[in-house]
DNA sequence: GGACGAACCAAACGATCGTTTTTTATATCA
DNA sequence: TGATATAAAAAACGATCGTTTGGTTCGTCC
């Protein structure tokens, strides 16, 4: 079932609206622990609320997730848009791409890092709104990697594939053995592939 | 906390020993919802019996899991060791290893599924143990690797996290998206990664 | 400064969770 | 065939789950 995002209130906010301290709350909980294992008490408790009141907000544990989500979309998006601004060369673009994607996930935002670590077939229910967001995510690196100079025998589809599967699975062993920086790991990916076209 | 795996009864076994239905139903539920999501009851009910009679062969749900990870790693290990014993070239067998685990992990095996699908984040409590059997199993690619003809400055480390990323993400957009065998796209990984080092 | 609604508390709902205990049935073997 | 241990049923335990309901506080605006 397809669900829309909860609407939001008409009219003004209050200043002592709580709504951001329960997001950040839900992307850490749901970062560190899943969906599942996260539950909206725990939620709750670790912004010193009770469960109930987070239904002031969201009407199900699962549109608190999609707003997650959401968040997590934008801000990946962001950080890659910026990066990619800087660069001129297709690999130049690409490279600072997945840095800007490393550093976003493993360092900056527990949002970013939902992405990762929830996948739509956790949660059934909203499984089609959690693809369509990472699909709306992804075709920026289709682009990027549509605008490589390859070979006509290169699979463009199987080379993004590759990527973005190192990249998102970096986040179950970077943290104890990552030797490298977010960027300098980016770096070592997109060379690997890019020397291969060379050839 | 590290719980040593569960002992096995010390006398016969009866003919009709459901223990493997429950550890297949276990491997199927685990690698369809992942552990969190799965019940006790759901799997009791997947191989007709109640949730009470599971504690007969397992003392926690936690040990079922282990059973079934232990399992997984011994089906993929046999998988990659037959698929390379036929080959004799360094690449050959790197690629004949890649091949074989996206078939074992994707066509095959549910319990190989759940070393992809249920990391050791999920349950905090057997991390440990599910870490330790991950390792046993990629400490074979690791060989594989080592024994590339490479140039000296190449980072033999982050070129084999990024094949095992490759190949473990696959699991994610395959079924729906997938125009290649597995064999197919294992060659293409393998050929994307040697293709640079020939350069 | 009084009214109104946003934001939350407090308490409970039924359902389901992992697990335990007691009892029953049956395959195996002396 | 009878004894025994294996394997599972049956039923319940307390805990916790997502969620609902009704009441309370307090910031905001006329």
């Amino acid at each position: 079932m397809v669900r829309p995002l909860p609407s939001k209130p008409l009219k003004s906010a209050r200043s002592d609206n709580r709504l951001p301290a329960v997001l950040d709350a839900a992307a850490q909980l749901f970062a560190e622990r899943g969906y599942a294992a996260t539950s909206m008490r725990d939620i709750a408790e670790s912004c010193d609320m009770l469960a109930g009141s987070l239904y002031y907000h969201f009407a199900a544990k699962e549109d608190l997730l999609l707003a997650v989500y959401e968040a997590g979309v934008a801000q990946l998006l962001e950080a890659v848009r910026q990066a990619i601004a800087k660069e001129s060369s297709a690999w130049g673009r690409l490279e600072a791409a997945c840095a800007a994607h490393l550093e976003t996930v493993l360092e900056r935002s527990d949002y970013a890092q939902v992405l990762v670590r929830v996948l739509p077939s956790d949660v059934p229910n909203a499984a089609a709104n959690l693809k369509a967001m990472r699909a709306d995510y992804e075709r920026q690196f289709r682009e990027l990697v549509d605008a490589l100079p390859l070979p006509r025998d290169c699979d463009r589809g199987v080379l993004r594939l590759m990527l973005l599967g190192a990249l998102n699975w970096s986040r179950f062993w970077f943290a104890e053995g990552g030797r490298d920086t977010p960027r300098a790991l980016a770096r070592k990916y997109v060379q690997l592939l890019m020397e291969a076209q060379r050839a």
